[in-house]
DNA sequence: TTCACCGTTTCGCTATGTGGAACACCCTGC
DNA sequence: GCAGGGTGTTCCACATAGCGAAACGGTGAA
């Protein structure tokens, strides 16, 4: 284990995550590292152009090279590659908004959305993680694995309690989502919404993606979502299995 | 100086650039490092989550925690936050492809873009790099530096020779731009489009970004050309100065 | 079977990063 | 105006953490 580059990147991390630029002290007391360890780390991501630092106040901030380094990663990213003119066609079809998510360790992943220009601002940006069993696409992963007992269980213990989320009824709710083939969830991440998922299964069988159509309550109700639905299972089926990478 | 440090990211530099997981020994080739050093920076990646290793083929390729980090960055970028409304409103009044660059050590990068969905395909990638002399939005940027003689003859060494670009009339024709108000490019980074680009100012009036129109050579031209330009020029001036960071 | 190449592991050496302390520079409030 | 606490920055002796040559074990081709 590589000590210095565990601790450059905790730093690039902490910058990263910072709506704003951070100072020196907010770094090493947020880190529990030494001052001029982190001072060094920050001259050497300086030097490398991964930091940079406001000549006023000396705050850093991650920079723009840091952005291109994911950016080059989500280009070649074959799952979004394949799935984003599904997702194209799915907006245009149904003219709600979707979202292509990963799970990652308990949560889900934004990946990829397609949506109207003005409905952006309501959907979590590209790159934001949320607990599974709070997400809709996060249920319907997890309704399609074989024990999901104690990843549901972490994951409630992750969501906000004003949720009110209790483990049997979280497990109930999969059971539905698994025998309806998606999953329906509102008042989750995005409250204002109700969104249905289904998962897409990875090479084997395992969940490893999963796509989701989101819109207002009120309007996902009724004949629209009964259209909304058949968009949604087709596309999946249509697209079939993933790799997972 | 950090250097373990420096090695981990041009490692991680290496894995994100790649187009396909990497062998062990193409990244000790291609970096110049020792076997061993690179085996274990790579060990270190994976246990913080930045690095995965293809079982079978024992490749090693970058994770998504990798884009994540710069995810975190472009979402908080005051300046594609305060620039991606006009760049849509552009969009929408001139159908043709709109984009906003920012210039980085003598090459345009690109931040943020609006197309329709079916010209997607014709634009560069959001995070991809270009000589500045090769795009227009560069070249909108160069001629409103006080002297770009230095940066012009970089770029162009940094071009393709097919280009055949030569300092003196690329220094006419940013001269031109500098006269016009904004830069007009044919057959450049994206070779079948003409492109236009005007420079947004930063604090200080040095120019600090770009935004571009760019359609095929055969439409822009004539009256619509006229009226992109109008857009073009009109969004520069509502926008006015930004912050670069 | 042999050979060549690959990823992985080991281990002694020393170069390298460490962290405590001192420094220089604001501010702010007495 | 001057002491005081707060910055970010620099310094340096020490020991540890990373280095790299070499050896290991596995795989596939000849």
């Amino acid at each position: 284990m590589d000590t210095t580059v565990a601790k450059g990147m905790a730093v690039l991390e902490a910058l990263a995550r910072a709506k704003r630029p951070l100072r020196l002290a907010a770094l090493t007391e947020q880190l529990g590292l030494q001052k001029s360890n982190v001072h060094r780390l920050l001259s050497t991501f300086m030097e490398l152009g991964y930091v940079e630092q406001d000549p006023e106040t000396s705050r850093y901030f991650a920079s723009l090279k840091t952005w291109e380094l994911g950016a080059g990663i989500i280009s070649t990213n074959s799952l979004r590659r394949s799935v984003a003119p599904h997702l194209q066609a799915m907006q245009e079809k149904t003219r709600e908004t979707v979202m292509l998510t990963v799970p990652v360790d308990d949560e889900v992943l934004f990946l990829d959305r397609a949506a109207q220009v003005r409905a952006l601002r309501y959907v979590p940006l590209n790159g934001t993680r949320a607990p599974m069993v709070f997400t809709a696409a996060g249920r319907a992963i997890l309704s399609r694995r074989a024990d999901p007992r104690e990843a549901v269980a972490r994951s409630i213990a992750a969501c906000p309690p004003e949720a009110g989320y209790v483990l049997s009824q979280v497990l109930d709710d999969l059971e539905t989502a698994r025998r309806d083939g998606y999953a329906n969830l509102v008042g989750g991440f995005t409250p204002w919404a109700r969104v249905v998922a289904v998962a897409l299964p990875g090479p084997g069988g395992a969940p490893a993606a999963a796509i989701a159509i989101s819109g207002p309550e009120e309007r996902m109700a009724g004949d629209h979502l009964a259209e909304v639905l058949d968009v949604l299972l087709a596309t999946a089926a249509e697209i079939g299995e993933v790799s997972p990478t």
